[in-house]
DNA sequence: TAGATTTTTAACTAAAAAGTTAAATTTATT
DNA sequence: AATAAATTTAACTTTTTAGTTAAAAATCTA
């Protein structure tokens, strides 16, 4: 009987549990606020997992491999570096726009607790995509095709470019004075902009 | 003999509780490791401050002067748009560099609790200073001497290029595989990388 | 329907932390 | 020395929260 564990139960409290500590992060989500927001009740959350630390692990473990991006598709096809770019800032600012508070989430509780980092070692995959994805840079910045830079800066810039302002946002919200659907757009703008700025800077 | 409240309690306490505070969060700073680290007791922090609350925002509204940066040297000579911005790009990872902590503290802070941002609002000065460090950008992007971008972009991507991978070091430093002080080097070979990149972006 | 599983109810405990206080002690001031 | 201010001590209260439990009720399953 240990396969029909009424799954539906428990991807609510997952759900839910999400979304609380994603919005107040470890030390600031309260387990009855979970129970609450997932429709249940303490006792019962105790029942499915044991304890506050055990569940936040879980949802950690399931946000870090959505922040991780699958560079597959991407690097795989034969497409000149540029566009390569261009598609990831796309994919990246689209998965963001998205997901708005997740990288916050993420650089908050790694913060607080660097050894959290240690399961993204396990998307070793990924890592390699990144290198092939640096290896084709250096090839084309040797060839000419693109501006040299070192590989390690050029992806720093392009990520950076990518995600910050989303989490800047409630300060560049205050500092500008517009409201959130402006931002939103001014967002999403970030899609061209940062393409266009980074092909300028990448041109020969 | 109000004004020889001696001051410089008040001032170990306020070092203390940035220490703490910027380390722990709001959450997770704990007001006896407060009084531990300033070297008294939660008693002599109460005849201070009355309140963590109170305490934070003394704080916190302290962060808020030192992390708007002073533009009023750069703005005000009569340099080229492209060295100002070199100017900034310098100065803004030097402060970084010094105060690793601030800006993921900023921006957990004010995620959790938006409301705080309004402090910022009185820094009308700086802000006013950012429009004319814009306005100098369209002058010498119509003139020529420097390519045509949306101007909150391209300040958005300077601050982004800047802060970002000072944000992300722990998740860098696990990805890369690198120590502290490899990964140190790396983010002071910003202020040229980054220079250098966004004079690229920027070329005509 | 009988038995197993899930869920609720309604407590409770234990721990942690903020906030408070009064009295004693030390230090500075005059 | 006398007074005022700063600081410590050592307790205390209150609040909040995580964690726990037992029993009843509801739901599912064979």
């Amino acid at each position: 009987m240990a396969q029909s564990l009424d799954l539906s139960t428990e991807q609510k409290i997952l759900e839910a549990a999400k979304k609380v500590f994603i919005c107040k992060g470890l030390d600031g989500a309260r387990l009855d606020e979970i129970a609450t927001e997932a429709g249940i009740n303490k006792a019962l959350l105790h029942y499915y997992f044991r304890s506050k630390e055990n569940l936040f692990e879980t949802i950690f473990d399931q946000i870090v491999e959505k922040i991780v991006p699958d560079f597959t598709a991407i690097v795989e096809s034969k497409k000149p570096i540029e566009e390569k770019i261009e598609l990831f800032v796309h994919r990246y600012i689209d998965f963001v726009s998205e997901n708005p508070q997740i990288p916050v989430f993420m650089i908050t509780e790694v913060n607080r607790n660097p050894e959290r980092m240690k399961v993204i070692l396990s998307h070793s995959h990924n890592f390699a995509k990144m290198q092939q994805f640096a290896f084709q840079m250096i090839t084309e910045m040797q060839v000419g095709r693109i501006k040299s830079f070192n590989p390690l800066h050029l992806i720093l810039n392009i990520i950076s470019l990518c995600i910050f302002p989303f989490i800047a946002k409630p300060v560049i919200q205050t500092i500008l004075q517009i409201k959130d659907d402006d931002l939103t757009i001014l967002l999403q703008q970030r899609k061209e902009e940062v393409s266009r700025f980074l092909h300028e800077a990448l041109r020969p």
